[in-house]
DNA sequence: AGGCAGGTGGCCA
DNA sequence: TGGCCACCTGCC
């Protein structure tokens, strides 16, 4: 089959960026606590971009990159508009402005584990990511690794995702989801994750507003909703609230979370509902900040 | 070459 | 309830 390979006259366009701009945070990351923050397990939609160390990423309709400049301030540019872009990562980031004060909220002159989580990796913040992509990059996460969920992401918003900027799509929407059937999905090597996100987006097309609503619905209720949904148990649906819908009560337990309740506070053998309660009432109404420090913490280790 | 991975769902004591 | 195991896929 050596037919010409159609005409390729013009090669695909690079994404054209806006230039280099502040992003007017008062908020401080340093480069570690930057990558923490984008590519340590909240959302897989951030690479490195090269040449000069940015982090380029996607969320809802902005592809955006972000750097440190000299002072570790962040600054930005956008291959979508710029402006909105600008609007829309202000909040993703938000929690950066109030960070101190939550912090204070948490048991850190009594917990001396959880304090030095904290210490080793100042400027971390929970991101505000569309409920709706955190829920879809959560159903898919079911046993994969961070390498392998990023994967997965980029393939659907390649296939089935709106057209950004060249090159750059958006994860599908749950309604672009709905009108995928279950074999296109496995054959993006969704493997059993195809049967959650089709009978996910089957359940919601069929509820209009419905995913809506439990992301304003309190805690208790928005979780057992979530896990209404085939693939979404307890640890996926603390994910999507804590990622997604700013839920900070939310407190996902992982194989991570457990084998760092186990060795810093002698919790072995606790099953992960019973750490999940742990956690909401050792660390208060906040819980899943800490939970974020002491994964980090505990990722960092290995 | 088999086991296992950042989980869920179903089945059986 | 509590414990076990299959489920896709890819990588060590």
């Amino acid at each position: 089959m050596a037919a010409p390979s159609p005409a390729r006259s013009t090669p695909a366009a690079p994404a054209r960026w806006s230039p280099w701009a502040p992003l007017d945070l008062r908020h401080r990351f340093t480069p570690d606590s930057l990558r923490e923050t984008l590519d340590g397990g909240q959302a897989f939609r951030w690479r490195h971009a090269v040449p000069d160390g940015a982090w380029q990423g996607v969320f809802g309709e902005h592809a955006v990159q972000v750097r440190l400049d000299a002072d570790h301030a962040l600054q930005f540019r956008a291959a979508t508009d710029p402006a909105r872009a600008h609007a829309a990562l202000r909040h993703y980031l938000g929690m950066a402005e109030e960070l101190d004060g939550l912090l204070g909220r948490l048991p850190l002159t009594s917990d001396t584990v959880l304090a030095s989580a904290v210490a080793a990796c100042p400027g971390l913040v929970l991101l505000r990511q569309p409920f709706a992509e955190a829920v879809l990059a959560f159903i898919l996460s079911s046993t994969k690794q961070i390498p392998q969920i990023r994967q997965l992401c980029e393939t659907l918003a390649a296939r089935f995702g709106t057209a950004l900027a060249p090159g750059i799509h958006a994860l599908p929407t749950w309604a672009q989801l709905a009108a995928v059937g279950e074999r296109e999905l496995r054959a993006c090597a969704l493997g059993f994750r195809a049967r959650y996100v089709h009978e996910t987006a089957q359940f919601l097309a069929a509820r209009p507003g419905w995913l809506d609503r439990v992301e304003t619905a309190p805690y208790a209720e928005a979780k057992a909703a979530l896990c209404e949904l085939p693939g979404i148990g307890g640890k996926v649906a603390d994910c999507a609230l804590l990622f997604g819908a700013a839920r900070l009560e939310a407190f996902p337990v992982d194989v991570w979370i457990l084998r760092a309740l186990a060795d810093g506070y002698g919790l072995d053998g606790w099953k992960p509902d019973q750490l999940a309660h742990f956690g909401r009432v050792h660390f208060g109404p906040y819980a899943g900040l800490a939970q974020q420090y002491l994964f980090a913490a505990a990722r960092h280790r290995r």
